[in-house]
RNA sequence: GGUCCGUUCGUCUAGGGGUUAGGACACCAGAUUUUCAUUCUGGUAACAGGGGUUCGAUUCCCCUACGGACUACCA
């Protein structure tokens, strides 16, 4: 199939609301296979659903994945010789095709009115069906070219009454579709019920116009969620009545993800309820006005959130699990996705972040963190911002940690950790402290060995050991029991600032 | 309910007729550290159940259970 030609793939997304996980995840599979075989990747918008259209949703699927570093070939941003890739402006050409189908007899028009519909459904629901069908049974009871007169079907037709063009499901044939994740996956038709194709606005439904756009846009793979593996069937049956299965893409079904814990599959409640970002960048609801929090804000590198999607349904077959995109490219196969949903775990996200972080220079970090420093209000200079970065680099999970972690870099103490209070504010702490302010005091150059030296010197005349005091300095310094090595934060800080801090801390914990 | 898809540590997963069932996250313990974090070492922890097939099944087949998707003039 679609062999010497290079593959064409596209990733349509209905405009509908903010890019789900599970969206970028297909879309960057997508991606990688495209860049791997050399094939064109094409982003196409999926709007025949004019009720559900959701402002700024197209511009947030665009966005996010170009964060991500997921790019296009082709598409709705930015053209290409299949346009237009905006299923609205294509409406025009898919009547002709549902009508092909009608004149082929693979589909006819159907007149029923909604009500109709619903007490059809009545009906059967009544007599015991579980789940009515407007299919080979049942539709000879219905109003459609197929029940009705020719004469009234063209009465109908030329006076504009409203109708539908449905699908004409065969009664009960066995159908093998080919599906690259999962193998074989036979139904019957008996099964499937006559869908609509063409809707009684003007517009196709997505079954006729993914098949009609996938082939006109000589798509050669189609890469989607597993949702619509129950759908397929049908697709496969319209290429057919096109005449089209000869040049029929290759399907593939990607597994769900699912909820973090519990069951169902993932939706933006789980971030909501753990506090946590949900989408690629942050999204803000048109019609509330509510915005949610996105990875982009956050501090999270769009690296990390790739290398950890791909993970989600996809291995290599070894023990790696550190890709660049260059390498998800080189690695990447469809062979290798699972059938199985996989959880999303949001903690093993925040772990390859950290990974992440850990690799960026110090000087890099600064500039990353700026924007929070100005936020914060706090004065400082690159040089020791950077110095900041360095000394706290591998305790920071996120970028966005920044400005809550290093608060005391850049101001005193707002409040000292009341346990290390109990436990180490005691005489003759407070005394020590003074005396050593006041021999700092005397020093020019405090770097982290003259700080520790001093330190030393004031240890040893009180008696004591230098583990009793050095829990004690760092309550002083940055009121809290953790952080990096103590001296060479206190040098960071300078001479003039330890000296103030020591003062201060006596002044605001007392003398013992 | 029906159809389809699935089921290896809590999670992501490797593996595959004969393995001490491997790795990672998380968790726990120890070492290191003034401390937190890091790092290092170690540990707890899995083949859903029942039938087959086979000398042998976690691996192949069937059934059951469980989970999921779909079941709209939504995608």
């Amino acid at each position: 199939m679609n062999q010497g030609t290079p593959p064409r793939l596209r990733f349509a997304p209905s405009p509908t609301g903010p890019l789900h996980p599970g969206g970028v995840r297909t879309a960057l599979f997508n991606y990688l296979l495209a860049r791997q075989t050399g094939g064109t990747f094409v982003l196409r918008i999926e709007d025949t659903d004019q009720n559900r259209f959701v402002e700024g949703a197209e511009q947030f699927i665009i966005d996010s994945l170009a964060w991500c570093g997921i790019k296009f070939d082709e598409g709705v941003h930015m053209g290409g010789p299949y346009g237009p890739y905006r299923q609205s402006e294509r409406k025009s050409m898919y009547r002709q095709y549902a009508t092909e189908l009608v004149e082929k007899g693979a589909a006819y028009y159907a007149f029923d009115t909604e009500q109709e519909l619903d007490e059809m459904r009545d009906r059967m629901k009544a007599s015991g069906t579980a789940s009515p069908q407007y299919n080979s049974i049942t539709r000879v009871n219905m109003k459609n070219s197929l029940s009705l007169p020719a004469d009234e079907v063209r009465r109908r037709l030329g006076a504009g009454d409203p109708y539908v063009i449905r699908f004409r499901m065969p009664r009960n044939e066995e159908l093998r579709v080919q599906d690259v994740i999962r193998g074989w996956v036979v139904v019957n038709t008996a099964q499937l019920d006559d869908k609509v194709l063409f809707k009684s606005d003007g517009m196709p439904t997505y079954h006729l116009a993914n098949v009609v756009d996938d082939k006109l846009m000589r798509i050669t793979h189609v890469i989607r969620g597993e949702e619509w593996l129950p759908s397929t069937p049908l697709h496969v049956l319209l290429y057919r009545a096109f005449g089209w299965e000869d040049s029929m893409p290759q399907f593939a079904h990607l597994p769900l993800l699912l909820k973090p814990d519990g069951d169902g599959k993932l939706s933006k409640r789980d971030g909501d309820r753990l506090g946590l970002p949900f989408y690629a960048i942050s999204w803000t609801n048109p019609e509330t006005g509510e915005t949610t929090a996105g990875y982009r804000e956050a501090g999270y590198f769009p690296n990390a959130y790739v290398n950890f999607l791909a993970l989600l349904g996809w291995n290599p077959g070894d023990n790696r699990e550190m890709f660049t995109m260059e390498e998800l490219v080189q690695l990447f196969s469809l062979e290798r996705v699972n059938k199985h949903g996989a959880r999303y775990d949001f903690q093993k996200l925040a772990w390859f972040n950290q990974q992440y972080l850990r690799k960026i220079a110090p000087a890099d970090l600064a500039l990353m963190v700026r924007p929070q420093v100005e936020a914060a209000g706090w004065q400082t200079t690159s040089g020791f911002l950077e110095e900041v970065c360095r000394l706290m680099r591998e305790r920071l999970t996120l970028v966005g940690d920044f400005s809550n972690m290093c608060i005391y870099f850049f101001e005193f103490p707002r409040q000292y950790d009341p346990e290390v209070v109990e436990k180490r504010w005691k005489s003759p702490v407070p005394s020590c402290f003074l005396s050593l302010a006041d021999a700092l005091e005397r020093v020019d150059a405090m770097g982290a060995g003259e700080l520790e030296s001093v330190f030393e010197s004031i240890v040893v005349a009180a008696g004591l050991k230098q583990g009793q005091l050095m829990q004690a300095f760092r309550l002083a310094l940055s009121g809290e029991v953790g952080g990096p090595a103590l001296f060479e934060m206190g040098a960071l800080l300078g001479r003039d600032s330890v000296v103030a801090r020591l003062r201060r801390a006596v002044e605001m914990l007392g003398h013992g």
